[in-house]
DNA sequence: AGGAACGTTGACAGCGCTACCAGCAACGAC
DNA sequence: GTCGTTGCTGGTAGCGCTGTCAACGTTCCT
């Protein structure tokens, strides 16, 4: 039976050329690199395209070209508010590009992102974005061994596989904590959840900072592995507490536990920031209409999202960056939570790359 | 040159039956349809994939059998955390099948839906999964077209494409209000942001309950299309109170908003429940633990979209659900922000799928 | 015993596209 | 005028897999 056997529907790039009169070859062309066609010809197969409707075939594309247009997104949860900013950058930055993302979730397991990374690799990925500096030996000769751009986010790290964007979740925790010291706080507590490496340097970052000022104690710190949520938030400031009452200010790993906190102050009414201070993590947007507002820790994750997906899709493009790793730094965002004096517009502690880049940031986003 | 010209490094199909000692088609067949081949062979075809690590080549799958194993999820936005739970349960859903998910973004443009679902029909999906029942008639036309299963997620209503799943939410606003008139409200305002469908069919059930009561007036209801915030929330609040000072109680269309109004009361020294109700809608986490807690309609988002992605991969191996609607429901989550006496606990009042699964749709209009 | 029915297996022929290389015209250099 | 060089175009041959259908051996029935 010959090739007519299709659905009279069916458009092939055949269709294409034989409207454009062109051979097929050519109309492949004009969707890889238009330029490389007379322009007679480039304007002819792309209106016999926009007549017919076509839209090309992937599959049979990344068959025969061994290769595929997709990016592999590898993130540890779907949950977590901040990966969905980091996610939303990505796929604006997927957007209008040829490229589609395919996104998988390791569940907070490196085995699992070994198992997936296996997986992905296999499809000859376009490009690849990885969560975290922490994977498996396999898994690091893998990411090594793919013949594709890898983007490491979310933090920074020695060794990048290949390129690298993020910020110093060590240095972002100490700057949260000499924040507080220069409010006169000693008795600062730290209370985490999940415990995942980003959490972890949070803690390692407050625990030096700690350490430097002679402070340090292990019974300030409550964590635990359990999800995030706003109420153990509460939960564990309430076990914090109770280890330390004394306690005159807390450092929380993220914002929900923050709100949590803040809570657990109100129900027990424990003024804030009189009695005790407390201070966020990543800025979400309800930190700033709290009452009273909360200080926290901005972090650029859309940005990030998006930079790491631009840089990715340059990478495959042939334009690698000029600067393979970028820190996209923080910024301590003081608020009310933890302002011994009133204001609570007072300079902004930035740090890493957030420095020299956009300095002036509103102190509300989106 | 012959087929060996491939790096040795890339282990085919035909490497597998080689060493298992089959025809490339059997080895094939292990793994669509194990069952059709003989135990001697099957477990020899596994043992040879396992062995040299085999990862089949989806685009040549793909372009072979004329169908992608791919699930195409349509969703209006990325940054709404109700839709990142849905999200979460269609992952969930997904893993451990052979599909995968493909998700774009509408951003809550029926333009830009119609233009996502051309490209995703394209590439023959296993399955679609889209947001909401009001297409454009060219949507619709493609889906009713489409030769694969498809649900609708996020609402019900008449006329499902294929399969549906969802509440009624102006059903569920309707029982928002109906509470608040059993605790003694009147003067009930409404705020609402971004506007969607689905938040518009909150405000229609609120003011089809509002003028049932005899009590509805224009000017309880603030509205913006703006996205939705906490910030907002505290905002439109403002502004609700400025038209109508003597409101008694609010109904938010979603929790962010309801946070919102709540840190706006605590600024303002108004107190919650005392002089004003509060009410929200999604049931998200911290409601539960702010102070007051807050009262709002829980809606199952995660089950919806595990239920989706469950549906739509039965029908997609060919096991049609008995009922292809499912009214999921919702709940009156009563809590302090809008109890007139001090109780924490009482009955809650269900809608929906809740009380008789999948029956009749419940009162819903349009 | 003969034949039907079943379960299992394999040969063949593409799926729609692109990599590779050859061919051809137009042009400039010598 | 000849020869390369460049720019554009087309033919051939797959990419790795699966749909279809025929062929085979076995079992069961009459």
């Amino acid at each position: 039976m010959g090739r007519k056997r299709t659905k009279s529907g069916k458009i092939r790039l055949a269709e294409v050329a034989e409207l454009a009169g062109v051979s097929p070859i050519t109309a492949s062309r004009f969707f890889r690199n238009p330029e490389a066609l007379s322009v007679a010809k480039r304007t002819r197969v792309e209106s016999a395209a926009k007549e017919l409707g076509y839209v090309p075939n992937l599959a049979a594309r990344a068959l025969a070209s061994q290769r595929t247009e997709v990016i592999g997104v590898l993130i540890p949860s779907l949950t977590n508010n901040v990966f969905s900013d980091v996610l939303r950058g990505i796929y604006d930055a997927s957007e209008g590009s040829r490229y589609s993302i395919q996104l998988s979730n390791t569940r907070y397991s490196i085995l699992q992102e070994e198992k997936l990374l296996r997986l992905f690799l296999a499809q000859k990925p376009a490009g690849l974005i990885v969560t975290g500096i922490d994977q498996t030996a396999e898994s690091r000769a893998m990411l090594e061994a793919a013949d594709c751009p890898i983007v490491q986010i979310m933090e920074i790290g020695p060794n990048p596989v290949d390129m690298m964007i993020g910020f110093s979740h060590y240095d972002a925790a100490r700057a949260a904590i000499a924040h507080l010291f220069a409010q006169g706080h000693r008795k600062i507590g730290f209370v985490g959840a999940r415990m995942d490496p980003r959490v972890q340097r949070r803690l390692d970052g407050y625990v030096s900072a700690m350490k430097d000022a002679g402070l340090f104690e292990q019974r300030f710190v409550v964590t635990t592995a359990t999800p995030t949520s706003v109420t153990l938030g509460g939960a564990l400031f309430t076990d914090l507490l109770a280890r330390e009452p004394d306690l005159d200010a807390v450092f929380c790993a993220n914002d929900d536990l923050a709100l949590g906190v803040l809570f657990e102050c109100r129900r027990r009414e424990i003024g804030v920031p009189e009695q005790i201070a407390i201070v966020g993590f990543n800025d979400l947007e309800f930190m700033a209409s709290a009452v009273p507002t909360l200080t926290s820790i901005r972090t650029n994750r859309y940005e990030m999202g998006k930079t790491a997906a631009t840089m990715l899709i340059e990478a495959i493009e042939g334009r690698r960056p000029e600067q393979p790793v970028l820190d996209l730094g923080f910024k301590v965002i003081e608020r009310q939570s933890s302002s011994s004096r009133h204001s609570d517009n007072r300079p902004a502690v930035s740090g890493g790359g957030a420095a020299n880049k956009m300095v002036a940031l509103p102190s509300s986003h989106d």
